[in-house]
DNA sequence: CGGATCGTTGATCCTGCTCAAAGCCAGTGG
DNA sequence: CCACTGGCTTTGAGCAGGATCAACGATCCG
């Protein structure tokens, strides 16, 4: 839960009260083992799933068996909010390593929500960052080439980990195979071994048993063309504060 | 706005009153031409455009001057619902061929979804339907061939046309050069061009003058694999409903 | 030790890109 | 009315990024 207070506190600061109320929520982490399903396709799932450690992937199989991972997981990430409007998941979500998964009463977030705008807001943000990795991700799949995406991947992940204060010293757990790699970025796992030598030998990355440290932030940024801004930490709008200010005083008259 | 309140009624129908706020909203249609930008990257656009007509499109520029196409907006859809929340656009927006756009006020727009539950829930369901679009499409990217990808972009247009009734008899306006389409499906023209006259030769689909008529709709959707469940029409969770009504209790005790 | 999974390397193949040129309009101006 | 122009489509030929296939080594684990 932590991790999903600092995801948010990037974004717009919560209150003690909004992250008390956030952690009360939680219940035990639960572990999942590498490679298992948390949530499938065209289910329901009935309470909302927090990755509280680990690594995890929203992926589809095609009719072919081939699978595309649409985007990955970081801890303080939740897998299935947008269950709350749509009847069921059109994709599934699967543990990479292993990960922890705290469960979240549906109907307790909703009440959470619906009292708590500064809690409501900052999960609404992550569902617009969320798109707007997306939308990052159509951009490198569509225009860029081997090389490109697979430094990108790495760049995004380090300041997503970063912002859950999940990589110390520029260094990260990467618990995936090559051929998860490849399944996310577009390519053959062959193709993106060729690709990580040439980052490694460009002493750019290291890795090493399940984690990359990137050697020079820098560069592999500007080899990758990464520029942050897309992931829009810190970057809430002006209309945003008041438009909060105004909700609460609306929800919580007494509170204000 | 008719198209709006006929794509939100898709997922949850509105109350007279909602529509007749919804519309109150909007302004004038204005024409923008063909080929110009409605909004840029780096921009915080103080209101918010629908699209009441034509057809525009979500991209990126890249270094090397290419560009890749996000997602087509279709007549209902908004620009910049998301700025309620982020503080500047991370991607641009252009019109296709000759598109009508409406402004929306943002701080009516504001008030509306705080007074308007219902209301509120269909512009976020939208969002949703937004993000699940474009995970299908970076499956697409990721893992189908280049006949694959055209066959499913004209069969989501088709769909969504559908949704907005703006596809009258399986024919609806496409006012983009095979350039466009190419940027949207990660393709050289050339290769646009030569799958489409495979369509064409196929009977699947004819293209005249900006216009597609789709003769085979399911022969389409079988070549193309495409399932129309991820649009999630007429697939709101069982849980919206009634935290619509808690939702509408709690803001507007005297209305309900 | 045997088996499974993953990383690594080399050889070959193919989808789709690039380059180039020619046809096809629609608009424009003489 | 016609020549000219610019954007778009169409076609052909050659090229290349990355896939595929196959084999081998490394590591882990029962």
């Amino acid at each position: 839960m932590q991790h999903l207070v600092r995801k948010i506190s990037r974004f717009m600061p919560l209150t003690s009260e909004d992250e008390a109320r956030l952690a009360a929520l939680a219940g035990a982490p639960e572990a999942v083992p590498a490679r298992t399903d948390i949530v499938r396709e065209g289910e329901h799932p009935p309470s909302l799933f927090l990755i509280s450690g680990g690594l995890a992937c929203r992926y589809k199989l095609l009719d072919d068996g081939s699978r595309q991972i649409i985007s990955f997981l970081v801890p303080g990430d939740i897998c299935d909010l947008h269950v709350f409007m749509l009847g069921t998941m059109d994709h599934s979500i699967a543990a990479l390593g292993e990960t922890k998964v705290t469960t979240l009463p549906m109907d307790e977030v909703l009440n959470l929500v619906a009292t708590h705008p500064r809690v409501n807001a900052g999960l609404w943000w992550s569902v617009l960052q969320e798109k707007a990795i997306l939308r990052q991700r159509i951009v490198g799949l569509g225009r860029r080439d081997a090389a490109h995406r697979l430094a990108f991947q790495l760049c995004e992940l380090l300041w997503r980990m970063k912002a859950v204060e999940e990589a110390p010293r520029d260094e990260y757990a990467l618990p995936l195979s090559q051929c998860d790699l490849g399944d996310a970025l577009g390519l053959s796992t062959v193709h993106v071994n060729r690709m990580m030598q040439d980052l490694r030998e460009a002493g750019l990355i290291a890795y090493r048993k399940g984690a990359v440290r990137v050697l020079d932030p820098d560069g592999l940024s500007r080899q990758a063309g990464f520029d942050a801004s897309y992931l829009h930490y810190g970057d809430a709008a002006p209309e945003a504060r008041g438009y909060l200010e105004a909700l609460a005083h609306r929800m919580m008259p007494a509170a204000n």
